[in-house]
Formats: C-alpha cells, structure tokens, sequence
DNA sequence: TACTTAGTGTGAAGGGTATTCACATAACAA
DNA sequence: TTGTTATGTGAATACCCTTCACACTAAGTA
C-alpha cells in the first residue's frame, strides 16, 4: 500500500510466507505456553519441514524470538491506539487509553509477558532499538491523552495556579533527559510535567499488570483491575494538576 | 535458635549439607545467566555427582527453581528489613525502605528476576503461598513506614483536614478486599489509604524496576535511578497527606 | 551380634532440545 | 542451456531433564 517496489518474484512471496508461517506458529507457541514454550522442533513438525530448514529463515531461536517480540510490540501499540479513538471527553480519553494497555495485557498475557520480561538469550536484550517505533507510538498516545486532560482542565478553571501539588520534581537532571527524549520522540512540545506524569503513568500502570501476571496480586488477594482502576483515576487527578 | 528438636543425626546433617550445596551452586547460575541457565547438569558436574542423584534431593529442576525463589525473597525482605533499622525521622525512614527494596533489585537483577517474573514452568505459578510470609514482612515494613509519616505530618499540622487531596478513593469494593487482606496480614490497625498506598507504592516501584531490568526504559534514555527517586517522592509526599 | 530397612549413589537408557554441515534438488537468471 | 542461488534434507553433535533397575552404606532393630 506505501511502497510499490519491484514486484516480488514467486520465490521472495513464497518465501515470506514462510516467515510468516513459522512465526504464527511460534506465537501460538507464545500464546499457549509461554516464551519458553516456543520450540523449532514443534514449528517444523507442524510444517512438516526438517529442522535445519528453519535456518534458512530464521538465524537461530534467539533470532525468532526477537522478531516476535516486535511483532507483539506493535500489536500492542496498534490496540491502544484503537482504544483513543474516541476523542470526544479528555478524561473519559485518558481513561481509555490506559484501560487499553490493560485490556490487551489480559487478552494476550503471554504475549505480554514475552515483549516485557523476555531478556530474550538469558541476560542480554536483544532488538533493543527495533522495539523503539511500538514503544514510542504507545507512549506519545498516552503523553497525548494526559496533554489533553491538563489543557481542558487549564481552561475550564485557571484558578488555583501555583497550587502546590503540582507534580512537583525539582530535579534539574531528570529534567534535561525528559527534554531530551521528548525531542527524540516528537513530544518537545509538551511541559515536562506532563512528559514525566506520561512515563510514570506507564511504569505505574505496567507495575500492577506485570505482578499481576506474575500471580502476585492474586496472592494478596487484592482485585488487580480494581488496583488498576484507582491507579487510572489517581493519574487522571493528576493530568488535571499538570503544567 | 527456636526450635530445639531432636538432635539430628549424621545422615539428615549430611543431608542438608548436599541441599545447601545445590542451592547455592544453582543461586550462583541465577546471578550469572538468570532463571533460565540454571541446569542440573552443570550442577552434578560441579558436585562431581551422577545426574540422577540430584532427584534424591529435588524432584525436579522445576522443584529446585521453586525454593530458590523463596529463599530469594526471604532475602530481598530481609534486605527491605535491615534498610528500615534507623527510625529516626519518619520521611527519611520511609525513603530508606523504599530504596533499600531498589538497591537490592540492583544488587541482584537476577534473583530479582526471578522471584517476580519466573512463572516457574512456563504459565502456571509455584509457590503461591510459600512466597507469603517474605512479601507479606515487606508489605508490613513498607505498610509501617508510611504509616509513620501519616502519624507525623497529621501531629505537626493538624489543619486542612478536609482537603481534597486525600487520595480519592470511594470504591467499596476495593475498600473490603483491602480491608480483607489488611486482616490476613496482621494490617488491620491501619487505615485504608494508608494501606492502598503501600500497596501501590509497591506496584509502582516494581514497575520502574521492571522496566528497567528489562531494559525498556534504558532504551528511552531515561536514567531510571532518577525516575525511582521521583516517584519515592511523590510517595512521600501523598503519605503525608494520607488518613 | 546379625538382620532389616531406609537413604544415597550409579550407569544406562529414553526422549527432548538447538545447531551445523555436506549434500541434493528446485527455481530462477543469463 | 547453463550457471547460480535459494531451499530442503539427513546425519551428526552436543546439550538437556528424567526414569529405572541395581548396588552400596549408614542407621536402627531383634
């Protein structure tokens, strides 16, 4: 639809079918086992394919794994970006988004698990700039949406102005490297409270999810999605502090 | 120190040598290649014992990963513990506890791995409640610390008692889980929002480490330290404004 | 003391896994 | 048609976890 290309010959589509064969394979892996689950020997069964035929798509499982952990990656920015489509009330905007990282989390739990706790080999990261593109798109949504949030409550009521529980974070090196990334990612426009208001929505927000998925909320007994409710409430309090 | 018991013989003292021995020869893969890298093979080799006589010990790699998680976090409680020794003024106290849980996470990445993302075989959690005592002595520390503060910033300045930034939190739903769990833990001295905020002061901190351990906020540029700190700040300051 | 029992260790075997390599075959380009 | 490239295979290597029948040894008992 973008590039038009040279058309692709027989063997380069029939090839990336293949690629895209394995990896739906081995995301159903993902999906029903977990990361660890995802083995070649079981792809090339189902494909009835030898083993060392895999390699002429793949590097090694490492390799695999990376390029499914992209292709989640998106799949998760591509959902909470559907989830702020409805514009209409700022707030009732935020609280969509946020509940849109949420509702793909439970939805795809293993593949949540396998973007944000897959130190793919056993310690080094791998694709480390490749998942930049998703993580950035997610995250200026949010950035976006609590934007919004702090500009509606800023016009409707500019009272209070320097009230003092504005955000306040007086620290002069976490400022410039808000400044910095925001310049990397396109979002030098917005204050540096709401950029930071932005990161800690996130870490906030994946904190409950990731423990929660780890069966360590459902060990307190505590309802994750009612933690996860008043945390969303708690930043939307907050957004409407900011700037 | 506790429990006297009967004396134990040759063959149990020798017994709980060998296990000590294979656990710490496991915990020592942990710390270098993460969960993942701990076999039993390179176990035996060290111990110049036949594969098969590890099963005399653990029933399986799976039950040997599982004990290596709750001594794990005995260890990360302890750690939480012995960084809330000086109770001298009660912020600087609860910003001791918040970063004592950090500076082990740094000290250990690893472990910290896995305790809170080893869903042990590859989906279904083990050790649910063997882990409860050890969270449950951090969530208690964490729980008194910011009860502290609340005690202290409502002595000195007994004023805008009605302010609205009592962290709103009107769900009765999440009000009786929290009360349900504040029970069990031997928590029900204190109140609600001070309990919801240890709660998720924990949530949020883990998810700044998370992230980081995952290398997901390295990736953005962000100093992670700094992030910690800010929010060990904003958590401090709603513990004052807490009850 | 001799006998019985329970704990501990071993070798071999079975069944997984990822990965590499030399070799064959199919598809394409000249 | 011929040469090149992509693709696929079988066998081999090297790990790994786990089980089982068997031996041995330390402990407790008659």
């Amino acid at each position: 639809m973008n590039e038009q290309g040279p058309r692709p010959t027989r063997r380069q589509e029939r090839r990336s079918q293949t690629v895209q064969e394995i990896k739906t394979l081995a995301m159903q892996q993902v999906s029903e086992g977990g990361p660890d689950a995802v083995t070649l020997s079981g792809i090339v069964r189902e494909m009835a394919m030898s083993p060392a035929a895999l390699y002429r798509y793949f590097a090694s499982r490492d390799a695999l794994l990376a390029d499914l952990v992209v292709d989640a990656y998106d799949d998760f920015a591509d959902s909470v970006l559907e989830a702020a489509r409805d514009r209409s009330d700022a707030g009732q905007h935020l609280t969509d988004v946020l509940n849109g990282a949420r509702d793909w989390a439970l939805a795809n739990p293993n593949a949540y698990r396998l973007i944000f706790q897959t130190s793919i080999g056993s310690g080094q990261e791998l694709a480390p700039e490749r998942t930049i593109p998703a993580a950035s798109r997610s995250m200026t949504t949010i950035v976006e949406a609590i934007a919004a949030v702090a500009d509606a409550a800023s016009a409707t009521k500019a009272e209070s102005k320097s009230d003092s529980n504005t955000v306040a974070q007086p620290d002069p090196t976490l400022d410039t490297a808000l400044q910095a990334w925001a310049e990397r990612s396109q979002l030098a426009q917005y204050p540096r409270s709401v950029l930071l208001l932005g990161l800690t929505a996130w870490t906030r927000l994946h904190g409950i999810m990731s423990l929660e998925l780890g069966g360590h909320l459902p060990a307190t007994g505590i309802d994750a999605g009612l933690l996860y409710a008043a945390e969303v409430d708690s930043i939307r309090e907050q957004a409407e502090r900011a700037r």
